[in-house]
RNA sequence: GGGGCCGUGGUGCAGUGGUUCUAACAUGUCGGAUUGUCGAUCCGAAGAUCGCGGGUUCAAAUCCCGUCGGCCCCGCCA
């Protein structure tokens, strides 16, 4: 046996016991006659103790080498107990050390305070950074999140069921990862998205109660909180409504942190119309832990004599503003950044009043009649020193820009979450589709299998109007999860289909086992995906999904640690019979 | 596809045209000293063609162009 004990297991009560550890050499200190090694492994940090010189002169230890020592538990002097380690009232006296294996010197970076290395020598030494105890935790509560997860479903009976990695590519939604086929050459199969069509199916099995921690890929451009290939928590259920979806959801979600953390989450969470999260904050994601809300003053502005604002009225446009009460601290050139931002999503500008005792600044000062600053002032209940802001246009653009601008505000003043919660808020009542201005038709907002709600799909006279059975968990302004009653009839898939101005030999071929499943006896169901990353992510408190990842990928999509992607051996493309064609620098 | 920030010993950084840049400081590494440290301490040493390529200049880490790499954002992500 190499061990006996754990680095972080040995405590007042195992005094006198021989115990043998083994561990990396995590800090050396050296006093001539007695010699201390802090012994590291994932559970914690030991004291080794040496006082015998001539010991000393042959150990010849460096740091971050594997060592394991044999020898006795004894407790500290008093003086010398070190509260900041669960190991601190001991030490254990060396009476033998065998190096399993040097490490190199010097290190590419300090394992202790590397959390101000760049990023790409944490990724190219992944295996060093992750000894680094900040994120060596991260990793260790992912695991335990997981495994807390998997306890709760499968006391409520659900199954974990594995869906394939290698499947087919369906039209709509992100970009495929493709994977050629090797039997049957110029085919290819795409890396699952989601395990969508597959928990479909297995409801239809009968499998009424399914999760899966799930590997999803998606081939779009990377970002602080989105990786090529990420985890879900995936999750489906027949027989279910919307809301026994969303019950659940919370149950494991509350189950899963309580475990993890010792906070409370409270349920249910609140929910908003996702039209109500557009008009009052801009976009479907809110962040509700500060103000900021988006108000409509067009009422105010009407008949103002502004030209400008005139005609954006003309245009059933609209006129909305965020009052900022410590409008001092936007500063003219913070105005001009939010100026510049407009105009490169297409707009003129922002407009600003800043209110200071009984007096305001506005660049349209001259034009503003009194009575309409009055009405402005006891409408928002404005108070000195606040700034408002206020934008005019087409509706859906005014709540988007206005949106971004208020989480621009608020990063900048940052308020934020200032009691440092965790603000669980469900969307509801989604449009079951949009119009893509790119495409120049209309798509589906979720996915093209989801249920309408049926009463506005009966009554409707646009598919614009029509509402979704699908609902997003948000997290502190972040989308964590989303999830919808699916279409379990044939003939609604088709129409939906149709409405999509999808062909039926197109959906038939790209679709057409799930439609042939549906016609054979499919429950109505349901379900739900939670982004795991992100999720755990916001729980650890960190500003990147990579930091709770074990091995990430850089923006470009590369594994600075394997060097992946790479160029392959001619011998493997001529197998796939595929020639590369790159373009000419 | 676009916008922005960054790249200087192993690591983190200072230095924005010159002779206090023959590149500072901190930390680590190596050698020595040291009996109670735990961010140990003290003494000493080594370690950098300033990401790479080109240009401007009497003179470039510093200015310009290109390129490579990392990060943040827009587009994209049903």
């Amino acid at each position: 046996m190499i061990r006996t004990h754990t680095c972080g297991q040995l405590t007042i009560k195992d005094i006198g016991k021989e115990v043998k550890l083994a561990g990396w050499v995590s800090k050396i200190r050296d006093h001539g006659n007695i010699l201390f090694i802090d012994l590291r492994d994932r559970y914690g940090i030991t004291q080794i103790v040496i006082d015998d010189s001539d010991e000393i002169q042959n150990i010849g230890v460096k740091p971050e080498s594997v060592i394991s020592i044999e020898g006795t538990v004894v407790q500290r002097p008093d003086s010398t107990i070190n509260s900041k380690l669960l190991t601190g009232e001991i030490e254990v006296k060396l009476e033998k050390i065998n190096i399993l294996n040097d490490s190199h010197q010097p290190l590419p970076f300090e394992i202790e305070d590397a959390g101000s290395v760049n990023e790409n020598v944490r990724l190219k030494y992944r295996y060093l950074d992750l000894r680094r105890n900040e994120i060596k935790e991260n990793i260790i509560f992912r695991s335990k999140f997981i495994q807390s997860i998997r306890e709760f479903l499968g006391k409520e009976n659900f199954l974990e069921i594995e869906t394939p990695m290698l499947t087919k590519s369906t039209p709509e939604g992100a970009r495929d990862f493709l994977v050629p086929s090797r039997l049957e050459s110029g085919k290819f199969y795409a890396l699952p998205q989601s395990p969508q069509l597959f928990k479909q199916i297995l409801m239809i099995s009968g499998f009424d109660k399914y999760f899966q921690v799930a590997r999803c890929f998606r081939d779009e451009d990377l970002r602080a909180d989105r990786q090529p290939e990420f985890t879900q928590i995936d999750m489906e259920m027949s027989f279910v409504e919307q809301n026994d979806i969303i019950n659940i959801s919370e149950a494991v979600v509350k189950y899963a942190i309580e475990k993890t953390l010792d906070i409370n989450i409270e349920t249910p969470f609140p929910k908003i119309k996702y039209s109500e999260a557009m008009e009052k904050y801009g976009t479907d994601k809110p962040d509700i832990s500060f103000g900021f809300i988006l108000q409509n003053i067009t009422d105010y502005l009407k008949k103002s004599g502004l030209d400008f604002i005139d005609k954006i009225i003309e245009k059933n446009g609209i006129i909305k503003a965020i009052k900022i009460e410590d409008g001092d601290k936007i500063s003219l050139k913070d105005i001009d950044n939010i100026n510049q931002f407009i105009k490169e999503k297409g707009g003129n500008g922002i407009g600003w009043i800043r209110f200071k005792d009984n007096d305001y600044q506005s660049p349209i000062k001259k034009f503003l009649k009194q009575d309409i600053i009055e009405n402005i002032k006891t409408n928002l209940n404005i108070k000195s020193g606040a700034l408002i802001l206020f934008l005019g246009g087409n509706p859906e653009w005014v709540n988007e820009i206005l949106g971004f601008i208020r989480i621009q505000i608020s990063d900048k003043l940052k308020i934020k979450n200032p009691d440092n919660k965790f603000y669980f808020l469900w969307i509801v009542d989604f449009p079951l589709f949009e119009f893509s201005k790119e495409e120049n038709k209309i798509v589906s907002r979720h996915h093209p299998f989801t249920s309408p709600e049926h009463e506005s799909f009966k009554n409707h006279d646009n598919p614009l109007n029509i509402t979704a059975q699908a609902y997003d968990l948000v997290l502190n302004g972040t989308e964590i999860g989303g999830g919808s009653i699916r279409i379990h009839k044939k003939s609604m898939q088709e129409k939906i289909f149709e409405i999509l101005g999808i062909k039926k030999e197109d959906y038939q071929e790209k679709f057409g086992f799930l439609l042939d499943a549906l016609s054979f006896g499919a429950p109505p169901h349901g379900g739900i995906a939670f982004g795991l990353d992100r999720l755990i992510m916001l729980l650890k408190k960190q500003d990147s999904i990579r930091e709770i990842i074990a091995f990430p990928k850089t923006q470009k999509g590369t594994c600075l640690l394997s060097g992946a992607p790479d160029y392959v051996e001619s011998k493997q493309l001529k197998d796939l019979k595929i020639k590369i064609d790159l373009p000419e620098k």
